[in-house]
DNA sequence: AACAACGTTGAA
DNA sequence: TTCAACGTTGTT
C-alpha cells in the first residue's frame, strides 16, 4: 500500500518545476533491490568458518590507500561504535545481546594470542573480529553466526527467522548490508532512504528550497523529500521507539513541516 | 542549529 | 561514465 503522495511544497506552483531526473514513481523498486555480493548460501556453504569478514569490514592497508588518494583531505575514521549503530537506532551489539540471552550466540574468552590466521596482522586500530567493548565479553563476529541464529541477509535487511521476521525486521538495522558496512568503502557507508515516509513518497522536488536551488553545489535532495530516517542520527532517539514496538517513522514530518511553514524556516 | 560546500558512494 | 544524494566538515 505504498501509494504515492505528493505533499505540496512551499508553494502550490512548484510541481511544474520538477526535474526531469526525478523519478515519477515511488522509489520502492530501487529500495528493494539488493546487490549484496554474498548470498546466505554463500556463508553457509563456505568451507572456511571464517569468511574474511575482516576484509569485508576492514579493508587492507593497500585497499585503504587506494580508497584514500594522497590529494584528498584525511577524514576522521569512523569509530567502531559508530560503525555498529543502525539507522533505526538499534546497536548490533544489542542484537547480539538478544541472541546471547536466547543462547544462540557463543562468547569466546578474550584471548589475543593469535592462534588462528585471522588473528595475525592486527593493525593499529585494533579492529579484529572480536568486539569486547560492546558486550563486556568478546563477540566473535562471524557471518556463520547469523544463519545459525536464524538471521537472514537479503533485500538490504537483516531479518530473524527464528524470532519472527515481522517482529524483528523493524528492530534490526535497515538500509545496511555487510557491503555497505565497508566492504568496498573502507568503512564509510551510505544509508538508503526508507521509501515509506511521507518525504520519501513525494515525487517531485519543490525547486524552491535551498537544497533544490543549490543542487549543483549542495548535492542535497529537496528538503521536502529528505527521508525521515536519514534525518535521524544513527543510534539516535529512534532506538527507544523502535525497540519498544513503536515505529515513529514519518510521524513527525507533518508537524515539522507545519512548523517550518509557520516559522518561515524554508527560505524561498 | 542551520547552512554551504565538497568528497564520496551507489545505482543507472 | 554520469548523476543523485548521503556523510562529513567548516562556517555562520
Amino acid at each position: 500500500m505504498s501509494t504515492a503522495v505528493d505533499i505540496a511544497g512551499p508553494s502550490s506552483s512548484d510541481q511544474a518545476h520538477s526535474s526531469a531526473k526525478i523519478p515519477n514513481e515511488p522509489l520502492r523498486p530501487s529500495l528493494k533491490r539488493s546487490n549484496h555480493p554474498y548470498s546466505l548460501s554463500h556463508y553457509i556453504s563456505t568451507p572456511s568458518p571464517a569468511v574474511d569478514v575482516k576484509g569485508l569490514i576492514q579493508p587492507s592497508q593497500a585497499q585503504q590507500r587506494a580508497a584514500q588518494p594522497a590529494h584528498t583531505k584525511p577524514r576522521r575514521a569512523p569509530s567502531w561504535p559508530d560503525m555498529w549503530e543502525s539507522p533505526s537506532g538499534l546497536h548490533l551489539a544489542h542484537a547480539a545481546e538478544l541472541l546471547m540471552r536466547a543462547g544462540l550466540l557463543a562468547l569466546t574468552p578474550a584471548t589475543t594470542d593469535g592462534s588462528g590466521p585471522e588473528e595475525e596482522e592486527e593493525d593499529s586500530s585494533g579492529c579484529g573480529t572480536d568486539f569486547q567493548p560492546f558486550l563486556g565479553a568478546w563477540f566473535p563476529f562471524s557471518p556463520a553466526l547469523f544463519p545459525l541464529a536464524g538471521f537472514q541477509m537479503g533485500g538490504g535487511h537483516w531479518r530473524s527467522a527464528a524470532m519472527g521476521a515481522e517482529g524483528i525486521e523493524g528492530l534490526v538495522a535497515e538500509g545496511y548490508s555487510p557491503g555497505s558496512l565497508g566492504a568496498s568503502s573502507g568503512g564509510r557507508r551510505k544509508r538508503k532512504r526508507c521509501g515509506e515516509c511521507v518525504p520519501c513518497r513525494r515525487q517531485t522536488n519543490c525547486e524552491q528550497c535551498s537544497s533544490c536551488r543549490n543542487r549543483k553545489r549542495g548535492h542535497q535532495i529537496c528538503k521536502y523529500r529528505k527521508c525521515e530516517e536519514l534525518k535521524r542520527k544513527p543510534g539516535g532517539p529512534g532506538f527507544e521507539s523502535r525497540v519498544s514496538g513503536f515505529d515513529l517513522r514519518g510521524s513527525d514530518f507533518t508537524l515539522g513541516l507545519a512548523q517550518e511553514r509557520s516559522n518561515g524556516a524554508l527560505d524561498g
